[in-house]
DNA sequence: CCTCAATTCTGTACGGCGTACAATAACTGT
DNA sequence: ACAGTTATTGTACGCCGTACAGAATTGAGG
């Protein structure tokens, strides 16, 4: 293996580092190549040898924020599988509530990498162990994805008045939404 | 009213109108002030005479295609409610899915005009015909928009493998979704 | 009719964006 | 010492939103 060629002064982690901060300064708009490159004091174009274009950095950025949660906490059967779904989606949300801007990333430009299919797969699984069928199981991850990123998406684009109002929108919403799965799960398949 | 200055070659409508053909043709980054002011003819900035920004002409944007639905249709008091608001649900998410990235739009820059504030009060009316109160039907309908509008962005984020299984896939959730929904009538307020 | 104020639109310009291309600098194995 | 390899820079292009000043065109009042 050849270890050629100047040495390396930047690397992926210090790029996503960078583009973290600029998001959490300043929200999804702040997320520039440019400003990027300028805050570890770099060549704009510099980014280019680790990031075919602006999409893959921003990608990567989602991921970097889906590493964050620790999803084997989700994992334990001895818990409702209620309790288990409630707390990775509240875990989820607050994840992308607190870096805003995140979400229309996410919305934008849909991560696919392993931490992305290590979350759905946990949730898939929680599922199953409720007692829904593959293919329900499925839709039902689905559901709950667009209802984590469509609540938050809302929400910091129109924060609503008093200060946890979007916290209890989320879990009413999310309440009833558990209700129709596990009234789903007790009649079993549709007909 | 003074009726003096130069003939009008522009309108607001027309504005509008220019932007909707690019959102149809090249999605929501095809929507630049250049681009309305190329498509009408005209000098870039002669579109800030009728609008204050760019923010501004999306926001109009999204207005004029909530304008599109008839909610008179969906306020048939003999129509069971959970039919209702499928039929409403549907047709939005049909109108957002017609021009891909109008959920962007909206969701970056949440519209908050007469076109909007109707179609919110018809849901609103509707799941209180459910039997919810005023508190829970306003959570309700966050859920219901949440759901149409979070769908909607996964689906043109991700277009899912079949043809319809979009379509499948957000009837499944708001089925799932009536059911708590109708559950929580059943139940009453939480005690 | 003629002037004038009002209003719309144009000309021009600035700074910022993503990114392509070629040149340079710094390293390593021979 | 040299050649090969690679990360970074320099420069440039075409796009974006939009600020500012001025030209064009009109209706109203004398």
């Amino acid at each position: 293996m050849d270890k050629r060629g100047r040495r390396r002064t930047l690397s992926e982690h210090v790029i996503l580092d960078a583009a973290l901060a600029l998001l959490a300064e300043g929200g999804a708009d702040a997320v520039t190549v440019r400003g990027i490159a300028a805050r570890v004091g770099v060549a704009p174009n510099a980014v280019y040898t680790y990031f075919p274009d602006k999409a893959a950095v921003v990608r990567g950025l989602a991921e970097h924020l889906l590493g964050r949660v620790n999803h084997d906490r989700f994992t334990d059967p001895s818990q409702p599988w209620r309790d288990r779904v409630r707390a990775l989606a509240l875990e989820l949300r607050a994840e992308l509530l607190a870096h805003p801007g995140s979400v229309h990333l996410m919305l934008g430009h849909p991560p696919d990498g392993p931490h992305t299919r290590a979350v759905r797969e946990t949730l898939l699984a929680t599922l199953a162990d409720a007692g829904l069928g593959p293919a329900d199981a499925a839709d039902a991850s689905y559901l709950v994805n667009v209802h984590i990123l469509g609540s938050v998406a809302f929400e910091v684009a129109a924060p609503p008045g008093g200060p946890d109002v979007g916290t209890t929108r989320f879990r009413w919403g999310l309440d009833r939404l558990l209700d129709g799965l596990a009234a789903h799960v007790a009649t079993g398949p549709p007909r």
